[in-house]
DNA sequence: AACGCGCCCTGTCCGC
DNA sequence: TGCGGACAGGGCGCGT
């Protein structure tokens, strides 16, 4: 389900209402969202009494730091959402796979229909590790032309493919990796390594700029996604190419193309980015 | 070592 | 209305 923009949203709706917080107990209904070798009894014991002191994201997770250093990451997967117990959309919530409940009465809700969702503990030591393997920010000064550059210029991976690796750039998905090639006008099959200096500068822009637009709209819902009040985003509206097969070409008007890579669709246009 | 692929799981939609 | 197949914002482990 969620990519940068996404997780970015509920990150920010978390921020004001969990720091401060304790966690009084949690409930795990669904062991195997755990990280293996994480156990059920293990997450109750080190999450109990502990209080929270940030809630923010890293790539596509959301990452938690209690006031031990004990750090916990959560990657939604495809159709995972966190809700708090009190907003509205909880009691809609069919699939919930863990809860944490809080000193205020409160609960913070972690559903997943597909369960392709994790939880990971981390103590500082595992988390450096963990987050050396999580790729350059996006949003952060560190994404400058010259780093995606060198970046491309080391894999021959075709680019839609290479935009979703986490180890090189972290956020990005299937719908903006369509729409920043699309804004960057390269072809998702080209080889990273083929892109020039100049294209990788312009795939840095798209990237960086489709992803501040969708958080400035709220990310991008399609079927799953929410935020932790339980609301749609309202990006999928201003999608240039991401599951528009057929349609215009919002630039040039030549119909959308879907084509199919590793499995996955890619959408582009023909016209405005050529192949090779 | 880097890369492609199958698979994890459930829900929804579309054609017959 | 029912049923099979395709498909879905992700990511890991495997084989090559």
């Amino acid at each position: 389900m969620p990519e940068l923009p996404e997780l970015e949203t509920i990150a920010r709706g978390l921020a004001p209402r969990l720091p401060g917080h304790t966690i009084e107990r949690v409930t795990i209904r669904r062991s195997d969202m755990l990280a293996p070798p994480l156990r059920a009894a293990e997450v109750r014991r080190r999450l109990a009494g502990r209080r929270f002191v940030s809630v923010g994201r890293r790539g596509k997770n959301i990452l938690s730091v209690f006031d031990d250093g004990l750090r916990m990451l959560i990657n939604l997967g495809m159709t995972g959402r966190l809700v708090m117990s009190d907003a509205a959309a909880a009691r809609d919530l069919r699939h919930v796979a863990l809860r944490f409940f809080l000193d205020d009465g409160a609960a913070l809700l972690f559903d997943d229909a597909r369960r392709f969702g994790r939880v990971e503990l981390h103590d500082a030591a595992s988390w450096a590790a963990r987050d050396a393997t999580i790729g350059v920010e996006p949003l952060s000064d560190a994404f400058t032309a010259e780093r995606m550059f060198e970046l491309t210029s080391a894999s021959a991976t075709p680019i839609r493919n290479w935009l979703l690796d986490q180890r090189r750039v972290a956020g990005v998905g299937n719908i903006y990796a369509a729409e920043a090639l699309w804004r960057a006008r390269v072809h998702p099959a080209r080889p990273a390594n083929s892109l020039t200096r100049e294209e990788a500068g312009a795939l840095r822009d798209g990237v960086a700029g489709v992803l501040r637009e969708a958080v400035d709209h709220r990310g991008t819902t399609f079927r799953d996604y929410r935020d932790a009040s339980g609301d749609a985003g309202g990006f999928q509206f201003r999608l240039a190419v991401y599951d528009r097969a057929g349609q215009p070409c919002p630039r040039c008007g030549t119909p959308i193309e879907r084509m199919v890579m590793s499995n996955r669709s890619a959408f582009f246009c023909p016209e405005c980015q050529p192949p090779g």
